[in-house]
DNA sequence: TTGTATACCTATTTTCTCTAGGTATCAAGT
DNA sequence: ACTTGATACCTAGAGAAAATAGGTATACAA
């Protein structure tokens, strides 16, 4: 019973990597942006989101910051250096394996 | 410790069936064709796709035949045409997937 | 005051992959 | 004759990640 389609091992991670590569968020508001900007194709709920970003802080990739904003506190996160170097990595690797899977599903033309 | 990087999950049961579409093969040969086909970027070992063909034949998207060859006995598999609709199902799933993820990579753009 | 949206959280289950073995046959080398 | 390496099959157990399914609390609107 998935939610989202297969494929998804680590790319919760990428994304929120990149999206807080364009500016600081916090849990809640990456739930969401996280379904808009992949018109719901990727939409982990808070359920994988959140711990997901508490390993990300205690890995150093990220730095959290509690703060009151209307009426409530929010946890904000940015992206450490280590985070960007880390989003870099993962990019690179995403890239590499999607090349190589779109190969195959192309093929055989590659063998001929 | 992953042998392979990340984002797998859900590739080796789609590469198994694109792979069998061009022609029936035995568990082993899957092995090495993956690995060759996409120049070891996914590379899963035997303990990875011998359960796979198991559960994929159970679920009746392969056929299995035991044949000699070679004084050995290996099981060539098939798909079955249930096994072609799931590998056309998966490769529309995961064309959509990274496309939504490209566009994010890409962004923010995309917002402007 | 009842409900809905916001905003945080975690424990458990499920689903895969990975690791690390094991068995058996055959060919080639010593 | 013996050992090694390649071929060819298999499975049990560990590990990692996401999905499920809750729970708490505040603010605002009906």
């Amino acid at each position: 019973m998935t939610a989202n389609p297969s494929f998804m091992s680590g790319v919760p991670e990428l994304l929120v990597l990149r999206l807080l590569q364009d500016r600081e968020m916090y849990g809640y508001e990456i739930v969401a942006a996280m379904a808009a900007a992949t018109g719901q194709v990727v939409a982990p709920k808070e359920g994988v989101i959140y711990p997901l970003l508490h390993d990300l802080e205690k890995e150093g990739l990220l730095k959290a910051q509690r703060r009151p904003a209307g009426g409530r506190t929010r946890v904000y996160y940015t992206l450490t250096s280590k985070g960007v170097r880390r989003l870099f990595d993962l990019t690179d690797d995403w890239t590499r394996m999607t090349r190589a899977i779109q190969h195959v599903l192309k093929g055989p033309a590659h063998a001929v």
